[in-house]
DNA sequence: GACAATTTAATTGTATACAATACTATTTGA
DNA sequence: TCAAATAGTATTGTATACAATTAAATTGTC
């Protein structure tokens, strides 16, 4: 009698979300191509829309994305003319990121661009809701077994 | 009066994916750091325990990945001694992956391994069952409008 | 005020992802 | 039969991700 069903409840809503979330990148790909701006690029400026000037830190905080990833992405975007990155005067460790004109000035275009392709997801807001409500839960779930691998981790060095 | 709220609950639905599906990505990693083993390489495993070999254009459907990323993803796995690859004989244009000896003895602590990180992710199996349920409902409508894209970029070309 | 500790970015190295292209082997069709 | 189309894999180029390290600036403490 060998327990070979591995292949649990949670790993499958792993695969499931790891999938989705993929497609949900092509889909801001293709959506955002007249503008050339990929779905990490989008959700930055999405945040410096909101409020900016960021430095890199807060926009991480904000986009859950460390400096490692970040420099690059806003080099390029700073190279398409969206963001300039001004090293603060106050605090020379930290580099502002500010919105150009072109990218206040496109706000809208491509506000209105997703829009335009946000044909729906055939589901509910409450059903989303749920969905997002239950993806809460998950991630704070993982968010507390990562932590307690730290601890984990310690204890199997002792061995 | 502006319609400034393109914040969508699409739009928050893909960030939670996305941010939900990093998280899986640590938990896996460090869940399999003792096997050296990435997630990506891990469900490559995982489609080879249940059925090999596989080609690799078999495996990228099971995975929906391109030859682009699982031939470097199966070079590596095969540097550390998990599979072989073998250009098929009858067919010399597939390469057929096949698990190792070694793939195939570690298969129950890798498991296990996961199963000892598995603990629960505070929602019923029901609950699960929905979310992934909705999340199929999500990628088929992305999976319709990408399609709806492709004519939509025939029409854009024309002006 | 000196200096250790901390904070913040950038860099480096590794590993996905995927589009586009190239290349080879197989299959198909005239 | 053999040219054209197709299939399968690999390669190249671009863009994330993130761990680990480095470097620079600031803060806290004595």
């Amino acid at each position: 009698m060998s327990e070979v069903t591995p292949v649990l409840l949670d790993e499958q809503l792993c695969f499931s979300i790891y999938s989705a979330s993929k497609k949900f990148n092509h889909f801001y790909q293709s959506a955002l191509a007249p503008f050339k701006l990929t779905y990490p690029q989008y959700i930055a400026l999405l945040a410096l829309w909101e409020d900016a000037p960021l430095t890199v830190h807060q926009l991480g905080q904000r986009l859950e994305l460390d400096s490692g990833t970040l420099t690059p992405l806003l080099k390029r975007l700073e190279k398409q003319g969206w963001v300039t990155r001004v090293r603060s005067r106050t605090d020379e460790r930290q580099v502002l990121i500010h919105l150009t004109a072109m990218a206040t000035a496109k706000r809208d275009e491509v506000y209105q661009r997703i829009g335009q392709c946000q044909t729906l997801l055939g589901m509910s807001d409450d059903e989303i809701e749920t969905l997002m409500t239950d993806l809460v839960t998950v991630k704070a779930q993982l968010d507390q077994v990562s932590h307690q691998r730290l601890i984990d981790k310690q204890v199997n060095l002792q061995k």
